[in-house]
RNA sequence: GGGUCGGUUCCAGAGCGGUCAAAUGGGGCGGAUUGUAACUCCGCUGGCUACGCCUUCGCAGGUUCGAAUCCUGCCCGGCCCA
């Protein structure tokens, strides 16, 4: 059993924040209260997050409670942490859209049955000024800015409103609402985590405790974000998520297996010094892994099939197995299927497409005066994995 | 409230009366290469009825043959002073 227990809390785990605590609190048997919050800005989950929702599934396994709160308050706000600027109110509507965009994407790893879904609504809701009042009372300046994002952009002469400033308070008082137990977040998280301690304190509660999940390298080594495009979608299809994993840079795969994988880790050393000694193309490893991956988060057997389909296509070279079509009623031209299809967002990118040597019809090269016709329907590719055939209406 | 600097294409950031659809970098896309959609190298990167035309440089006007570049007002932000 203390086996288990060390894995737990260190494999795929940045930092525990008052680790004693948080091993008594799971030898106490007594069922914990698992907090993790969103905010339903931007509902794209990658798989840097899934780190999160295995540690949260693994602690379930043993019997645990996740309370998952929607951040519906504190989204119109804009955390800080993840620098970005106070943003807009967000309607009604998109808040309940994008809520259900994540949970979709977060329970393809928690357990829903052993998850508690909570609105910030259901006790900011009701907040008045005067409450408001009181929690902003509880912080001060100087604490504020201990935060390493809110000193840097005020040292930097950077806007930082007030508003902001009140995004940890907001995270903080959930733990007090929801009673957390334990607080899983990411490293950048631990400021906002740690407001909730201390206001669980005051409002007479046992503080929770924090379980930091590592931020994971991207797929091309650099911080994962969208910006870089370097990040696995959850929702990502099979065949698209297992070629997103085969085309990581070698020197994040062990990472990834300690992560994201259940694999031994004394297999996954062995395996890092087979590739340092060059006896193992590193590439028998990264099929494995993407395998492994595309199974977390599709039914099982996904990954192999995932894994043929990528063979044939892009070792052996051949056609997808499947192949959209697109109607087309008589005669057009290549500039124009392109972008009636879809395969470029407007002509003149299909003509650039073209003129670069990115457009083939049945697999030969084509100019921009090319003219496809319903009397031969033909598979049309743009670049190396954008497939559609055109076919008579 | 005053002073001052600034708002440029996906992002960052040049441009400061014509030679600007707008430098450069990042990102993206395409090509070559490859164990990979990694690395590297090369090309492209507003739209179109396409060797020309149209729309872009915070917003609205104005001055000019001609403005992203000058003027006026407005909106937004930084800094300094109060």
């Amino acid at each position: 059993m203390p086996d288990v227990l060390d894995e737990l809390l260190t494999r795929g785990v940045a930092e525990v924040v008052v680790e004693k605590e948080l091993r008594a609190k799971l030898q106490s048997g007594k069922k914990l209260r698992l907090k993790q919050g969103f905010d339903p800005t931007k509902p794209d989950m990658h798989i840097g997050h899934a780190v999160g929702l295995r540690k949260l599934r693994k602690f379930q396994e043993l019997g645990h409670q996740v309370v998952l709160i929607v951040g519906d308050w504190t989204a119109q706000i804009g955390d800080p942490s993840g620098r970005d600027e106070t943003r807009p109110r967000l309607t009604a509507e998109i808040v309940q859209e994008n809520a259900h965009t994540y949970m979709r994407q977060f329970f393809t790893v928690v357990d829903e049955a052993k998850t508690e879904v909570r609105w910030q609504s259901e006790w900011f809701g009701n907040f008045t000024l005067l409450n408001a009042l009181d929690l902003a009372g509880r912080f001060t300046l100087g604490q504020m800015l201990a935060h390493d994002t809110f000193r840097k952009r005020y040292e930097e002469g950077a806007r930082l409103s007030i508003l902001e400033l009140m995004y940890p308070m907001l995270q903080g008082y959930d733990s007090v609402a929801v009673k957390s137990d334990v607080e899983f977040g990411g490293t950048d998280q631990k400021f906002n985590n740690l407001a909730g301690r201390e206001l669980q304190e005051q409002w007479g509660q046992t503080p929770q405790d924090i379980l930091l999940l590592p931020l994971i390298p991207g797929t091309d080594g650099r911080k994962m974000g969208k910006s870089f495009n370097n990040t696995i979608d959850v929702l990502l299809p099979p065949f698209e998520m297992y070629s997103k994993v085969l085309s990581m840079t070698d020197g994040v795969m062990p990472l990834y297996y300690e992560v994201l994988t259940d694999v031994p880790l004394d297999e996954v050393r062995e395996m890092q010094r087979a590739m340092a000694a060059g006896a193992v193309n590193p590439m028998e490893f990264k099929m494995r892994l993407a395998r492994e991956v595309v199974d977390q988060f599709h039914p099982a057997g996904q990954g192999s099939q995932a894994e043929g389909e990528w063979v044939r296509r892009f070792r052996e070279k051949e056609q997808p197995s499947e192949i959209a079509n697109h109607a087309i009623s008589g005669p057009i031209s290549i500039v124009d299927f392109l972008a009636e299809a879809g395969l470029a967002p407007s002509k003149s990118e299909a003509r650039r497409l073209i003129a670069g040597g990115g457009v083939r019809v049945e697999g030969e090269k084509v100019d921009a005066d090319f003219v496809l016709s319903p009397e031969r329907p033909a598979v049309v590719q743009v670049g190396k994995r954008k497939f559609i055939r055109a076919v008579r209406e």
